[in-house]
DNA sequence: CTTCAACTTTACCGATCGGTACAAAGTAAA
DNA sequence: TTTACTTTGTACCGATCGGTAAAGTTGAAG
């Protein structure tokens, strides 16, 4: 009975260098020479494992949302916190992670979306990052629309307008870090975007 | 004598063909094929005549600085109007380009600085973007360090801080409008934006 | 040690990239 | 019309793109 592990590289690390290539340079920019190099492997390998670039970026682009985005996003949810500091506890981690030093910087998600408008991308991975891209918008507005603390302080009646604007922030900070900003600038404007929604 | 006028193409009008490729697609994602036919002409009359894709670039950049973000900016310095109205007229501006039908979605100065992180640019252009991507923040905090009204209104003390806040509200912006979000959906929160800076 | 299957490496495919040599086509002065 | 010159279109360069066939390497079962 052939045993089914042969495999000769660890396969979710592979995925974690890709999603590291792909965050720096984006879909268009990563060459299959720079994901296989940096994944440790070489081309059919590659191929006979995750199928083509295409469906390399679907799962890296999940690994992402697993790894990275999700964490962020449980700050919400922290129960034994008031809204405000879920809230700036969130945006704080968010601009953190988009200022790291161990990853590229700014958001994956962000830059990816933004090349997708340049219809140089294969049509799936447009839709993934199309569908990832509008969690964490959700999120918010499940906050602002659900949570208790939120309807006594009235943000539900503009759920989508302050989840928007919150989001907005987030995707400047993005910009703002890929472009060299760092946290010690960027944190100090979360204040400001907390006024922005009243809070 | 030979004259000095042969050219049988509208260079200017080439030109700004050309930022409307880049400003689609970005540097890496705008090859010479998408620029020439978009431009009207064939390579080697683009070669003749700006030298090379990088320098194409440059010369793209300079164009759109000028013919576009300029004219946002001048709503900052109209004479006749209080600051917060200034301010507003300025945001609104922006927004109202980023989501323009006419032009590719977002900012080409943001899409161009985002793809200068991934190392697939040729230094020049990676200098030339960097360059004129400080042009809005080094304007708003002008404003708010030299201006009457704004020192009356204690917004002197944290120019830069204001001042950043407002390009990152606005790099966000331009995130949205890259995604597809309109302006009916943008322009509302430049009054969020405003009471993030006080106003 | 042999055998066989899985994995890795090398080498290569057609297509496209940015960039260019060269000759046909067009224009103005003589 | 001839001549001198510039602009244009064609056709091509080496390099790299994403993707793959086939040979070489490895390791465990028999």
């Amino acid at each position: 009975m052939p045993s089914n592990s042969k495999i000769k590289f660890d396969r979710s690390q592979a995925l974690k260098a890709a999603m590291m290539v792909f965050w720096k340079k984006g879909y268009g920019g990563a060459s299959l020479s720079d994901l296989t190099e940096a994944m440790g492997i070489n081309k059919p390998s590659m191929y006979a494992t995750f199928g083509n670039k295409e469906v390399l970026f679907v799962k890296a682009t999940e690994h992402y949302v697993e790894s990275v985005d999700l964490v962020h996003r449980q700050q919400l949810l922290a129960v034994e916190s008031d809204l405000p500091t879920r809230l700036k506890a969130y945006l704080s981690s968010v601009i953190s992670g988009q200022c790291c030093e161990n990853t590229p910087k700014g958001c994956y998600i962000s830059l990816c979306v933004s090349e997708a408008e340049g219809e140089c991308i294969p049509q799936t991975a447009v839709a993934k990052i199309k569908e990832v891209s509008q969690f964490a918008y959700q999120a918010l507005v499940d906050v602002f629309t659900h949570d208790e603390e939120a309807k006594q302080r009235n943000l539900h009646v503009d759920a989508q307008l302050h989840a928007r604007f919150l989001i907005t922030f987030l995707s400047g900070t993005a910009a703002m870090a890929r472009a060299g900003t760092g946290q010690e600038a960027l944190l100090p404007l979360v204040t400001q975007a907390m006024k922005g929604i009243g809070l």
